[in-house]
RNA sequence: GCGGAUGUGGCGGAACUGGUAGACGCGCUGGAUUUAGGAUCCAGUGAGCUUUGCUCGUGGAGGUUCGAGUCCUCUCAUCCGCACCA
């Protein structure tokens, strides 16, 4: 007997699989292609359990996928660029590059002991200079083709970070990085024109993959789309009016005034025609002052103040008051609305705060009258709605009045989008600087592509006091033009890192090109990634920014894909006492101290094992000891299988074990399939049990039996504890186990010549009986006869299940 | 408020097209072994009862069915995302 040294075993086949190269992918093999990816790190320096679960996902995919003979491309890199290498630079004078190397080396030893097979060849990493050189072409190609744009804005800004940040990353009103409350600030900023495709990004969730319920809703959530009319209110006694956007217009009829937002670009036109000149402006500058947020949620108690003018409702040509207020936002639709207090709640209470006019025009079906206490919000049938009257809400009536609109000349129908242009500028160091020019002549001008990359300029100063770091270095700062050649001055910010990741798992594919970005041929054949792995949190920003990418360099001409990830597998989170494990938090486990108590191959187990992996999960270490105990006994079972004396028969217990393995390749093939690793992991556990089983009752086996369940069991464990199984199987037959096939189910000897017989009366279960497969029902009642005493007679009916049930009911 | 998901033993979780609820594992109880602890092995482990057996049991209430964790209607709770989005 030996022992299983564990340690000894994954570090002997770590080095193999590297020298052997096992995990690089020739792009040009004959073999079907199979693009496995997991989201790629941020070198925060150590491995966490969700990268664990993560990692091992993904190399469970790329194993088993290899066995049943595709062509695997699983690469990995580094989300290298960001925020806290510069605050440790800052904090402890060590080089974001150095900083972030050295992490980087830590996590890539910590991967490769977790024993999973990546093409580090192609290894990418999103601060170096060949790779950023590309991110700046990249981004010099939108800004050619109006996709990037600067432009003042009112933006987000954190307080802590001191840097703005996008609609996304702003978290209740925080950020999402470091908490501290975020800011609206008026500033110059670069945006990628992502709301362009809106439409096409909702639309194409539809024709998507397998991409989890959640992500899609997230992102359609985050679209928002929102379909009506657009019209014109005209103010009276004055040549101004103003575009209103509504998804009611079959409410239309019931608008007794209109609002706008207290920072409308007609706001000046409005305070010169105004008479409340005084009230309107200590009303915008109060406003103003509250941030987004506080505006949002700290009072719900809606504020306004009359303008004094009045607009005309264009189907009843009533004059209504236009009043200003901060309920109504800015940033979505025109930033004015058409106020239906009998139908909206929001309208209905500022109606009744300041005692303005509430018409119901949509009955409520269900209720008589009914708008004395609150709004009615839902469908019906149009009143007081003059030749609309009788028309049924909202189909029918809102285009009825869209039609009406579009003839009269006042508007027309209308969809907006949630969605806003991705705001990538940052006034931070450790991140791509913007390849733009500024110069008095010739205005912005993207650096010329030869001159690329524009590099990350050294300073010493980190801290961004007022501007952009970058904009310390005067070398940095003072250039030629790349167009008349007159001095100018370079862009001072950076780009956000989910720029960076919007488009590495393109630069994979030939990652050392040093004349293009990527090769459009491997992008249009091995694209969009097959398997996609990684956390929730980025349902919306990277996969939705990703998918922008792919479809603007489409339309560029530079690739020939609509969508990067056609299938996406979303790993709950795993938390750890109460929530997300992270170093800030202190509540991280470490997954170095199980290398050396468990093993990798046991917390890989455990890890898959303890919940479906889409589930999130509570950090628990009570299990992995039983993945460890599973793997001890497997070895020592194996070992005395292999050590039985050999003979030609088989006997009964023979023939369980070699249905039971069949029954095992059978089940653990659907559940891979399927993601569903734990109970894949339980089958491995159930055949091992049968294992200890046969060896208690049997000194000798058959040769061939022997062979198929050790051959077969290293094989199915393969994906899930690569060591082990490799170290088992080398030592019995003399291969390597990756040389091999994943085995195939034996039709013949999968089902069990018996079965147990469940007898039930009246739906309930009496007994249960070993019958042989096959028997007809007359049989059965004649075993249920003798055995039970039940008459058939004596009961109403009886329900048949061949191989299953006998139901008598009566 | 809107959207998405999830509710099964002490715990993590199984259960294919409706057909033995609780697989597999953790924990726990008893036993063997051991100087002791650990490890290992054997047996047991949903609850209740009048214990050869019976009754109840998958968040709750109804319904369909010979038979429901699974299908239908209503309802409650938890988690996640968005949220004064017109």
């Amino acid at each position: 007997m030996s022992d299983y040294k564990f340690s000894e075993f994954e570090k002997k086949w770590q080095s193999n699989w590297a020298n052997s190269n096992l995990g690089k992918c020739d792009l040009n093999s004959q073999k079907p292609k199979f693009y496995n990816l997991c989201m790629y790190p941020y070198p925060s320096g150590d491995l966490h359990m969700g990268h664990i679960r993560n990692y091992t996902i993904g190399d469970v995919i790329t194993r088993y996928k290899k066995l049943i003979g595709y062509n695997v491309l699983s690469p990995m890199g580094w989300d290298s660029f960001g925020l806290p290498a510069e605050n440790a630079a800052i904090k402890t004078g060590i080089h974001p590059k150095k900083f972030t190397e050295d992490r980087m080396k830590n996590m890539k030893d910590q991967i490769i002991r977790l024993g999973s097979l990546y093409d580090w060849d192609r290894e990418v990493a999103a601060h170096t200079e060949e790779y950023y050189k590309w991110t700046q072409y990249l981004f010099i190609q939108l800004f050619n083709n109006d996709l990037a744009y600067k432009k003042d804005a009112p933006v987000n800004w954190c307080t802590s970070c001191k840097t703005v940040l996008a609609n996304e990353q702003v978290i209740e009103g925080n950020c999402d990085r470091c908490d501290a409350i975020v800011t609206q600030k008026n500033l110059n900023q670069w945006f990628l024109s992502i709301s362009k495709y809106s439409e096409e990004l909702l639309s194409g969730l539809n024709d998507i993959g397998d991409w989890p319920e959640n992500v899609k809703s997230m992102q359609k959530n985050w679209i928002g789309k929102s379909v009506g009319a657009q019209f014109n209110l005209e103010v009276i006694d004055s040549d101004i009016s103003i575009e209103v956007f509504t998804t009611r217009p079959d409410t239309l009829f019931g608008m007794t005034f209109a609002v706008i937002s207290p920072e409308h670009k007609l706001m000046k036109n409005i305070l010169d025609l105004s008479k409340n000149q005084e009230n309107i402006k200590n009303y915008i500058s109060s406003a103003s002052s509250k941030s987004e947020f506080e505006r949002m949620s700290i009072t719900k108690e809606k504020t306004g103040v009359d303008t004094g003018l009045f607009v005309i409702n264009p189907l009843t040509n009533e004059s209504i008051p236009l009043w200003i207020a901060d309920y109504v936002l800015i940033n979505y639709g025109t930033g004015a609305i058409m106020a239906v207090p009998g139908h909206d709640q929001r309208d209905y209470d500022f109606a009744k705060k300041y005692n303005i006019e509430i018409k119901q025009v949509i009955k409520d079906p269900n209720k008589e009258g009914g708008i004395e206490l609150e709004a009615y919000t839902g469908h019906g049938e149009l009143v007081n709605s003059d030749n609309f009257d009788g028309l049924n809400s909202h189909e029918e009536a809102s285009s009825q009045i869209i039609k009406k609109l579009t003839e009269s000349n006042i508007g027309s129908a209308k969809t907006t989008y949630r969605l806003r242009d991705w705001l990538i500028s940052r006034q931070r160091y450790w991140g791509c600087p913007i390849p733009l020019v500024n110069c008095n002549k010739c205005g912005l001008v993207a650096e010329n592509i030869e001159n690329l990359p524009v590099k990350l300029p050294e300073i010493d100063d980190y801290l961004n006091t007022d501007g952009s770091p970058l904009s310390k270095s005067e070398s940095f700062v003072n250039v030629n033009c790349p167009e008349c050649g007159n001095p100018a001055t370079r862009e001072t910010d950076t780009m956000d890192t989910f720029v960076d990741s919007s488009w590495y798992f393109m630069r994979y594919l030939d990652p050392k090109n040093s004349e293009k970005p990527f090769n459009e041929e491997h992008i249009n054949n091995w694209l969009p990634v097959d398997q996609y792995i990684g956390g929730v949190e980025h349902a919306i920003l990277h996969l939705l920014y990703s998918r922008f990418f792919v479809k603007a360099l489409r339309d560029l001409d530079m690739v020939k894909v609509n969508e990067p990830f056609e299938n996406l597998f979303s790993q709950g989170m795993i938390n750890f006492k109460g929530s997300k494990m992270s170093k800030s938090k202190g509540n991280i486990v470490d997954p170095e101290g199980y290398f050396k108590s468990h093993g990798a191959d046991a917390l890989r187990l455990y890890i898959l094992f303890m919940a479906p992996p889409s589930d999130g999960v509570e950090w628990n270490d009570g299990g992995i000891e039983g993945t460890r105990r599973f793997l001890f006994k497997l070895w020592d079972n194996l070992e005395t299988i292999s050590e039985l004396e050999e003979i030609d028969s088989k006997n009964s217990d023979e023939e369980k074990l070699e249905i039971y393995l069949n029954q095992t390749i059978d089940s653990v093939t659907k559940h891979l399939e399927k993601f569903e690793f734990n109970t894949a992991v339980s089958d491995l556990m159930k055949i091992n049990n049968q294992i200890t089983d046969y060896i208690k009752n049997n000194k000798v086996i058959s040769s061939e039996v022997k062979k198929s369940t050790l051959q077969n069991v290293c094989l199915l464990l393969n994906p899930f504890a690569p060591h082990i199984s490799s170290e088992i199987f080398q030592r019995n037959f003399n291969t390597e186990i990756t040389e091999h096939n994943w085995p195939s189910v034996n039709k013949e000897k999968i089902k069990n010549p018996t079965y147990e017989l469940v007898v039930q009366v009246n739906g309930k279960k009496k007994h249960a009986i070993e019958a042989s497969r096959g028997l007809q029902q007359t049989e059965i009642e004649q075993l249920c006869f003798e055995n039970f005493k039940l008459v058939v007679k004596e009961y109403k009916k009886v329900i048949f299940v061949q191989d299953k049930i006998i139901n008598y009911v009566g």
